[in-house]
RNA sequence: UGGGGUGUGGUGUAAUUGGCAACACAGCAGAUUCUGGUUCUGUUAUUCAGGGUUCAAGUCCUUGCACCCCAACCA
């Protein structure tokens, strides 16, 4: 008998869906009847950015909940401000959204709506609800009061509905400058929420929209856009992050004074995803690709979709690890290695494996038949034998990874070292004889002899090695280029400390290696193929560039974790 | 300073809504292994603090404390 409050051990290849009180509240909403049954969210991005890991998760609880209840999920761009957006940003974010799990057959944006929306803000001047304000912006946010101190009324708040309505036809009809005038919701200027201290609705601005262009003059801001976006797409459940439930008193408040076509639809809001050793937030984004630090917005070091991609993430691990850390009202930065360790359960049943020398050392076979060539059968993936077998090209020279061969090896060390056995994968057993050094002592090649009767990696009598090692023929090898990354930011939350996050930076984050040796295979890759470099990781090919492997994410490593010990 | 939100191992998330505090990551120990990977077993460690109600409190009451958000014509 098993607790039943217990959470059940976990199916990392289906891994359960944690306690998720937005379905909850959705649920209940279904079983008053509050809705009719009905469920619709929507995903309402800016295009003013690209996609990052935290858009991953606002994603799969917007897309997820509609699912889960057999609504819809739209992709709503939210497009108020031409100041800032432009359609390259929207191209990308219905190209990431696809990747994600969610294409999109038609984008919505708010834009779509501003006639409507306007004639909303009419009817707000006709009730006496809504007024123009001719105060500069520096005037109305003095007179807005502060916390705990209440605030004074604009002069222009007693203005007759007649003239409201004139002056903000007027607004609209452009016989204004930008930002000479406003629309201001007649609230109350006394109320402890400052989101209800008659609130901005409309500003002035002539900036060229990337979809209206220049029909308007006058936008309307997000919390008179918002809500009425909502409304007239028919959401019931308007899912946002933490920072609105301020708003949330306003998003009401708007909507009780219009006609709606629908019921009313419910804000709820819950944490942004934050991790570990990286930023989020656009500006800080931004930054890093405008100061060089990145090389684009796909440098594989970036937490945006498309860096992810492009660095080997598969899309199903982002779900996965969205899926098990759930939805919460906390405030929490989770630790980037959870989201890697759904990165390596993902990638190692699916990723074939290769093999890769990174960092070369010549091995010599002495006893090898001079010229001789053999072909040894290795499973491509030993967690999906679907994925078959290959034939590598073995011969009397090699390369090894120079970690994997010491002159003097310490406790515990179980590679390469003179007078020591160890298996070549998947082809013969070979004694380490002898090595070179130049004059500074560094070791140029290691001889050794093999045992034929070890052929396929078994010996007859049965004597068992320490290690593995992966090798690659040296007559057969391709060169190949691997980008090896670090975390972008040495401490778990940058800027913690100065607050300036760039005063973390890793300095370095990127170290890429030229002359790798890989085993002929690879030279097939396909672009973005992710494979997995026996015992090193894996390692995602570029989409672009041929030859060039960035890495994904390590294998677990027990014997770096040893040398850490000491 | 007023309002709102939130506090559970090192980290993150659960707990049949008052009934043995669990799952994962990270760590440690061991087994298995033709990847020092994977897999398996074991193990370390948790309810912000004080008071109260109760047979029983992470959960209810109370008093504190800490952190986050709100005074853009950004979203």
């Amino acid at each position: 008998m098993t607790d039943p409050g217990a959470t059940p051990p976990a199916d990392r290849a289906n891994p359960p869906a944690a306690a998720n009180f937005v379905r909850d509240l959705v649920r209940a909403d279904n079983e008053r009847g509050t809705f009719g049954g009905r469920v619709q969210t929507r995903f309402p991005p800016e295009p003013n950015g690209y996609l990052h890991i935290g858009h991953a998760k606002a994603i799969h609880v917007d897309f997820g909940i509609a699912e889960e209840f057999g609504g819809i999920c739209n992709l709503r761009f939210d497009d108020t401000n031409p100041d800032t957006e432009d359609t390259e940003y929207v191209d990308a974010i219905v190209e990431d959204l696809a990747w994600i799990g969610y294409p999109v057959e038609r984008a919505l944006y708010a834009s779509d709506y501003f006639e409507q929306i306007y004639q909303w803000a009419e009817l707000l001047v006709t009730k006496g609800l809504a007024y123009v304000d001719d105060q500069d912006s520096e005037t109305i946010s003095a007179q807005r009061g502060g916390y705990g101190k209440p605030g004074v009324e604009s002069p222009y708040r007693s203005r007759t509905i007649e003239e409201n309505l004139d002056l903000f036809r007027r607004m609209r009809a452009g016989e204004f400058p930008d930002g000479a005038r406003v629309l201001r919701a007649r609230i109350d200027m006394q109320h402890e929420n400052m989101q209800l201290r008659d609130p901005v609705m409309y500003r002035i601005r002539r900036g060229h929209h990337h979809r209206t262009h220049d029909a308007w003059v006058i936008y309307p801001t997000y919390d008179w856009a918002h809500g009425q976006s909502d409304a007239i797409e028919g959401v019931t459940h308007s899912l946002c992050s933490l920072e609105f439930d301020s708003h949330r008193p306003l998003y009401d408040w708007y909507l009780e004074q219009l006609p709606l076509p629908f019921d009313q639809p419910r804000q709820i809001e819950f944490a942004r995803l934050e991790l570990s050793h990286t930023v989020t937030s656009k500006r800080k984004l931004a930054k890093l690709v405008a100061d060089g630090i990145v090389d684009g917005w796909d440098d594989p070091r970036l937490p945006t979709i498309r860096a992810l991609r492009r660095r080997g993430y598969p899309s199903k691990a982002i779900k996965d690890f969205c899926t098990f850390i759930g939805v919460q009202k906390t405030n929490s930065r989770h630790q980037i290695e959870l989201l890697e360790s759904f990165v390596r359960d993902e990638l190692n049943r699916t990723a074939q494996r290769r093999m890769a020398v990174l960092r070369p050392l010549k091995l010599v076979i002495t006893n090898w038949p001079a010229g001789a060539v053999e072909h040894v059968t290795i499973q491509n993936n030993p967690e999906n034998p679907d994925d078959g077998t290959r034939e590598v090209a073995f011969g009397g020279e090699l390369w090894i990874e120079r970690d994997d061969f010491m002159v003097e090896a310490p406790p515990k060390y179980f590679r390469l070292t003179p007078g020591r056995e160890v298996r070549l994968r998947g082809a013969y057993f070979v004694t380490c004889t002898g090595f070179t050094a130049d004059a500074d002592g560094t070791v140029t090649e290691v001889q050794c002899t093999y045992d034929p009767d070890t052929r396929g990696g078994n010996a007859p009598d049965g004597r068992k090695v320490k290690s593995t090692m992966h090798w690659v023929s040296a007559d057969h090898a391709l060169d190949a280029t691997v980008a090896l990354y670090e975390r972008l930011f040495r401490a778990e939350v940058p800027g913690e400390v100065t607050g300036e996050p760039f005063d973390d930076l890793e300095p370095n984050s990127r170290e890429i290696l030229d002359h790798c040796k890989v085993e002929a295979a690879l030279g097939k890759a396909a672009p973005g193929q992710v494979v997995q470099f026996e015992r090193i990781g894996y390692f995602a090919h570029d989409p672009r560039t041929p030859r060039l492997f960035h890495r994904t994410v390590g294998l677990r490593d027990e014997w770096a974790n040893i040398q850490k010990r000491g």
